[in-house]
DNA sequence: ACATAAGTGTAGCCACGGCTTCATTTCGGC
DNA sequence: GCCGAAATGAAGCCGTGGCTACACTTATGT
């Protein structure tokens, strides 16, 4: 193959760095990524801890069955991520009886359930329909850090504001 | 097994279960969470595609290295997902060479890239700060259908027009 | 009370996406 | 041209999160 015409050396993003100020706009990519997947790793524990809180509010405890059927997959599926949520101390069950939320699981779900309805909220106010908001923000919401979350109550708050009341610059 | 005392009809506040239409509020709660697993199915196809279109674009071609550096990932996982991507039909390369997106992949590539832009300038445009913009939009891109996309474009033109000419919105 | 239905557990399969380790190839300096 | 370094490939491990198939337990109806 004639020799590869293209000299990455030459067009390397930069030999020395500019330290401090200019930040590598490379270097810190990678931690995007990391960050995204560390998300979708809680994105299971999440999903069923919520769902698992509303079925207990619901039914006054949760099954593996109603779980499965909710979230959509089959019951040993459901049965191993309640075994997760067990080993991560989120849920307690014993054989053939329902499953409950521990106290640290019960507050996951309440920031998760209300994460959720906060993120449905912006879409809807930014011009999502209703029923797409739900859709996306189901999976959306997992990747909404704490900054952005507090970001989008202030907005919330803000747009909520009688437009005649204008304090709107200040806090 | 001690007789359980634990008897789920007394836990439950309400006896009867799901009995009326409580079904069928709950019907497209499976497909919610399907989608966003389809979606995160996709994430990895459309973060290496934008990858390698960015490394083509400074550099003619993406290397196998290169990919993993960026991606924050060992050089196997990064091989690996060129062959997922292969597979589909999005990318080609040959054994020790660099990796190529076929059209298709360009295509992908540049929708990924346009949406991750809207999603990082509707963030912002709401209060979220840049950074953290930037690193929420590399999770929640994935999830926004193209219905929420479009609804993102048409809020950030609906606020870039000058707020002096209010001729568009009545008032 | 007992038979059957429904619910639950368990085992084992698969694909995915991380990783380490080691073999092989290509590249670059001399 | 050679040789060492760097890049790439290939094998194989692990945990996750789907699934099916089957065993067992619990609930239910007669
Ligand atoms: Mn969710
Ligand atoms: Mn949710
Ligand atoms: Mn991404
Ligand atoms: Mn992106």
């Amino acid at each position: 193959m004639p020799a590869d015409p293209l000299d990455r050396s030459a067009a390397a993003p930069g030999p020395e760095r500019a330290e401090t100020g200019a930040e590598q706009e490379t270097a810190c990519q990678p931690d995007r990524f990391n960050r995204a997947r560390a998300a979708q790793a809680a994105t299971i524990l999440e999903d069923y801890a919520e769902m698992i809180g509303d079925l207990i509010a619901e039914f006054g405890e949760a099954r593996v069955t109603d779980i499965a059927h909710r979230m959509g997959v089959t019951h040993p599926t459901a049965t191993k991520a309640v075994a997760r949520l067990r080993r991560e101390g989120l849920a307690i069950s014993r054989p053939y009886r329902g499953i409950f939320l521990t106290d640290e699981g019960e507050a996951l779900a309440g920031r998760v359930r209300a994460r959720h309805r906060t993120v449905v909220d912006l879409l809807v106010a930014v011009g999502v329909p209703a029923e797409t908001a739900e859709m996306d923000a189901e999976g959306m919401e997992h990747h909404v850090s704490r900054t952005t979350l507090r970001a989008f109550e202030d907005y919330l708050r803000q747009i909520d504001a009688p437009p005649g009341t204008e304090s709107s610059s200040q806090d």
